[in-house]
DNA sequence: GATGAATGAGATTTCATTCAT
DNA sequence: CATGAATGAAATCTCATTCAT
């Protein structure tokens, strides 16, 4: 296989780290005692410590546009509503199913690292994937309105129920994960929807 | 004209920073120079970092009910339909208007800090009006459902628009702000409520 | 009375103090805390925390000249041995009693501090005591020997039972305290005298 | 060879500054550049300042021990009066050639150090084996008393003259360091002795 | 006789990072 | 591929002390 595997390791610890603690709680020291090597040897697999975050972002982008793609993909015959539903859940469970990855990429905003561009990532061609649907919607005579405002206010439903999940996942009393989900989706098509 | 000038300096300084580059990147030295006092100076009205932290989020838990309390209270006689929509509407008002307290109340999660205790305090108040005013619906069966599920799935809807439009509010390009949030709030209203 | 009340409640507390966690450990803020005063104000009853220590010492070895003067007046007419031995049981005594004074007159050492003389002071004359004392034995042909061996012999003889008992009160288990200084004194005493 | 040499060199520097100027006024910084490297580099040796301590006292501990233990065993056929004497006499040149380890383990007390355990420690067996010299001495009929009792008074009287020479080395005229070691120590045996 | 506001200096400690091996 | 030794910068925080009132 590719990649060396202690490089493996060092993502898989920092992103668990990252998660639980906080990206500047961590300490390139804490990584290297998590993953049993050195300190200096980290700089051996990354630039700094920026590199690992960046590293992590990509994976995220790109696992999370296999998902939106995938669910696109698996659902391309099926009735629109179903089709949109399928997506917008796949949104959904990739950020329960990677919580790291979903607060790097949602939650927190690192912008401000220069080397941390948008518009040209795996996570804006996710976007666009769903833009597509309501696109398909539209032009069906399904959906109805301004194709921006629909896109951001689809994003805001399942991020805002993701990202809750996620952040608040130990101090709350959380009803069942899947039928919230399926209640928050539905209900929201029902009032889309023709 | 009693009470410090110093103390809300700090903290009006303090809320702007972490918003801006988060409560780990700010040092105690960044926040006394924009007051233009000396680090030590900061100890005299704040124990200590976290100090600052927890009267910041204590003075936001306040401001929060009373931008519930006061949706509730002002349509009282109105429609459930608007009264509802009215206090959402609220609560995403709250963030915008109040970005710095809205990411440290509810897109960061402090709960690791001993001292932050939720139960108590005046968020969960807040929770309660909203949860109260569902309790209504239902009564008047305008609203069929789980009122757990209900509540959390309407907590998702407006948590995710105001988050995005916060965490993300100079990386992407956002349509009309009240457009959004009534299309939000509207269309999925319209698949709640009979 | 003369003398602020202030002021002995400050010598009081801090003397407690620097006992208990010594003089380095303990900032003028605990002093003040301790007192119920600010920390400014200790400055309106001293020039600096160096002043404090210099007035207990000062007061520490006045007491002490009383300790050992009162115990050779006192028994000015009785058998030499048995005044020897009171004059040297007064001062294990002292120490006991008067444990803050004790520790910083003679465990711990502030020569360092500029404004710290122990020539001209009164723990001297109280050695000259016990020194005058050594000679009229010697004039009485009871105690043979270069005095000034015997002097510093007889000072390590008391000295070391006192500070140990002060220094380890709590992590040793003492024998009865008189019984242990009478044997001390007694059978060194016995090897002394004719 | 192996064995780093800067850590060797921490704990010699930070002794003797120990001593002279007393724990609490030593900063990690003063070492640092007495011993000419960078404070960070200090912990890499040791975790922090209580630590280099806690070295600085094991080690006293463990040389202790072999002054005691040496003494009894070359000691060994002797006269028990001889024998005593040698062993009082070794803990007196143990203080004197180690008076960074004597002022930290006997004249200080970190007992208040959580990770300061005094049981276990090396300073207790050498007590033993003085212990075990005096019961000894009773076995045989030459001492009299109780032990606990005569243990004490001995350490007092060895501890006095130790300390003394120690604390007020340069603010004093002393005699003959071993003449008067050999005085104190002869008068008190000439008592205690039959 | 007392205090609240403030400060410069310095304490311990941790950080990301580099270099020689 | 890896590490031990080292560092400059900066973090949080406490100190003794002063000044205006």
């Amino acid at each position: 296989m590719k990649g060396s595997n202690t490089k493996d390791q060092i993502i898989a610890e920092a992103s668990k780290l990252f998660l639980d603690e906080g990206y500047e709680m961590i300490s390139m020291r804490k990584i290297a005692t998590k993953v049993g090597c050195s300190p200096t040897n980290l700089y051996r697999h990354f630039q700094n410590k920026e590199d690992i975050l960046l590293v992590l972002l990509e994976r995220g982008y790109s696992v999370f546009l296999s998902y939106i793609q995938q669910a696109i993909d698996q659902n391309k015959e099926l009735e629109f509503r179903i089709k949109l539903k399928q997506a917008l859940k796949s949104y959904v469970n990739f950020g329960l199913e990677n919580k790291e990855y979903y607060q790097l990429m949602f939650i927190r905003n690192f912008e401000h690292f220069d080397r941390v561009v948008i518009g040209e990532s795996d996570r804006m061609k996710g976007f666009n994937l769903l833009a597509n649907l309501i696109q398909e919607g539209m032009e069906k005579g399904l959906v109805k309105g301004d194709i921006e405002v629909i896109s951001q206010s689809l994003w805001g439903l399942i991020h805002g129920i993701t990202s809750l999940l996620i952040t608040f996942k130990n101090s709350f009393h959380w009803t069942n994960e899947q039928s919230l989900i399926d209640f928050h989706v539905d209900t929201y098509l029902k009032g889309l929807l023709k």
